[in-house]
DNA sequence: TTTCATATGTCAACCGGATGACATACAATT
DNA sequence: AATTGTATGTCATCCGGTTGACATATGAAA
């Protein structure tokens, strides 16, 4: 039976008790309650419980900000990306803070929704808030500001400055596979559509590995760009421009959706027909369109091994930090292939 | 042209600059810099200039942290939900983190996954996190741990004390419109699934809107309730159970997903022989399954409403703060019904 | 009886910045 | 010449908790 806080057992003055209200009830020092807090150098039974109880009763909690500050730590790290809004963002960052929280970490979240300036400015934020580290996936080009002294930093499939470690799933892999089992299927004219170019995401390597996997096929590559809002436009152009298209690797399941939605509205036949290939096989494609066959990111593997390289890197062990990680992929097989 | 940091104009030692190395490198005295921080009292023109550029040079990032505790505000905000993989939560913690940052607010990420430990949990953390306000969204059951004296707190569809507000879509109004609907299209054997029953949120006025608009209609309510993993075998069961069944209302988009594949595997043509609609209309849902009809909650206007609510009670406008707020949805008819 | 590990208290310094009180200096007004 | 607004400096205090140095007290073991 927990006790009740009633008003009579609160701190009669309406401000939060501190250590020195928590010593004045439990009739100890302020440096007693601090070394029961910290378990430092000797406490009696009594006294921890003592000091306990009143802390119950005061329903006392130790400003961690004022911790923060003397101990020069917060146990906070940023998380930057584009939004969680998005099943594979979401799911990633739900990995992450899962996984921080497990290790005493706190998370401070931060949408860049792909802008620069965002990002920029959640890299001030986080700084002026002294997190001990950052961990980001948010953006295309390098950028300089990521390159912090003494502020560790991981990147999530995106390459961020020169020296910053990256975890990302195999992409090469990824692409390969996908690109051989519609060739295995007995697919000639192979279409690949990807997200923005940006050189320097490791997610390029899945057009690097369709590209050539194309030629050793001895079939002829063909890349579709599709932006942020032109993606129906372009998937119609897509199939106007290739009317014998008969297999297609989209580099998301967003825009596997699509495809699979414009086939629909042509009545062009799934899978016999057309076949089609996703890539990132979240939770919630999963859940929402099983049907869609799909190469899966071992997300909650990409997530520990960020959280791992982070912390490793806060507690300053940076001997043995990878620079790049990368985790194998998993085939899913469905119906649209 | 901004100036690149160089080793040699960093300051010597690898300690963060404070304040009164900006001084220094600047000529002036402390104080004047965090006048200048803080645009207070008299500054000159050009002694402004020589203290940004000071704090350029060195790189300087004031300490939130050691400002939090004088001022006593951190412009932190705790959101608590299960988790940023879902849709729907993803998309709502999107706008939450977006719309915050936008009024000087910084989000701390708590993910419950549902487990009322892991909520309390994070309830300690945010307190001794001394965070502005509460934002959550994450349990079923009332918590005292809600009440907390002078910390604000708002619920997302959920009731979690008597005397938190609560936002949330007008659930009622959402049910009616799905249910009606069903019935105008000549449904006569309408069945609902919802989620895990727990009286006190406000999403199970869906099912009693269902049920109030059957009967309204001489039909016979008819619901199925489903737990996380049992989905699929309870929605076989609704379709062994119930052969002749022509309408569900399913009281999210998922579970209608299901509903939909199990259709798809039983060959039952939608809509000709079973019309089946959804509620959340997500964006992730409207990608990946736009021929979906659904019921779309306005999560934008719900995160904007809830965080002018925290912010006014922050602000100790406690007057005019409304307990219960409920935004309009909207019927969106696709090929489903 | 002496010694020592245990237990607690007192006190001051510190973390980085904010702020109020007060002093000083200069230029423009009256 | 006196007044006033502008500009800056010095200094001490505070925010809440941590930590080290040191003093003191008690009970048990040597």
């Amino acid at each position: 039976m927990k006790p009740r806080i009633t008003d009579s057992t609160k701190n009669a003055s309406n401000t939060k008790p501190k250590i020195a209200d928590v010593a004045k009830v439990a009739g100890v020092s302020p440096t007693t309650v601090s070394r029961v807090l910290n378990n430092r150098g000797y406490i009696g039974e009594k006294t921890r419980t003592k000091v306990q109880q009143a802390m119950e009763q005061l329903n006392y909690f130790p400003n961690d900000i004022a911790r923060s500050l003397f101990i020069q730590k917060t146990y906070l790290i940023g998380v930057i990306f584009p939004t969680t809004s998005n099943p594979f963002y979401g799911q990633l960052i739900f990995h992450l803070e899962n996984i921080a929280a497990s290790m005493g970490y706190k998370t401070l979240l931060c949408n860049s929704q792909g802008r620069e300036d965002k990002e920029k400015n959640y890299l001030k934020m986080l700084q002026r808030n002294q997190v001990d580290g950052i961990i980001a996936g948010a953006h295309n080009r390098r950028m300089e500001e990521y390159d912090i002294p003494s502020l560790p930093v991981v990147g999530v499939d995106r390459y961020l400055s020169e020296n910053t470690p990256v975890v990302s799933s195999d992409n090469y892999d990824g692409g390969t596979q996908a690109t051989q089992l519609l060739v295995n299927k007995g697919c000639k004219h192979i279409i690949h559509i990807n997200g923005p170019i940006s050189l320097e995401t490791p997610a390029n390597l899945r057009r690097k590995a369709y590209e050539d996997t194309m030629r050793e096929n001895d079939l002829t590559p063909h890349t579709y760009e599709v932006g942020l809002d032109d993606q129906e436009k372009i998937i119609e152009k897509l199939f106007d421009e290739n009317p014998r298209v008969d297999g297609v690797f989209a580099s998301d399941d967003i825009i596997a959706s699509r495809v699979l939605r414009e086939a629909k509205n042509r009545n062009i036949d799934i899978p016999s027909k057309l076949k089609v290939i996703g890539y990132d096989g979240t939770e919630t494609t999963r859940l929402l369109l099983p049907e869609l066959s799909t190469i899966q990111q071992p997300i909650k593997e990409i997530a520990e091994k960020t959280i791992e390289i982070l912390i490793k890197q806060i507690n300053g062990d940076n001997g043995d930090v990878q620079l790049e990680t990368m985790l194998p992929v998993t085939l899913i097989e469905s119906e649209t292939t």
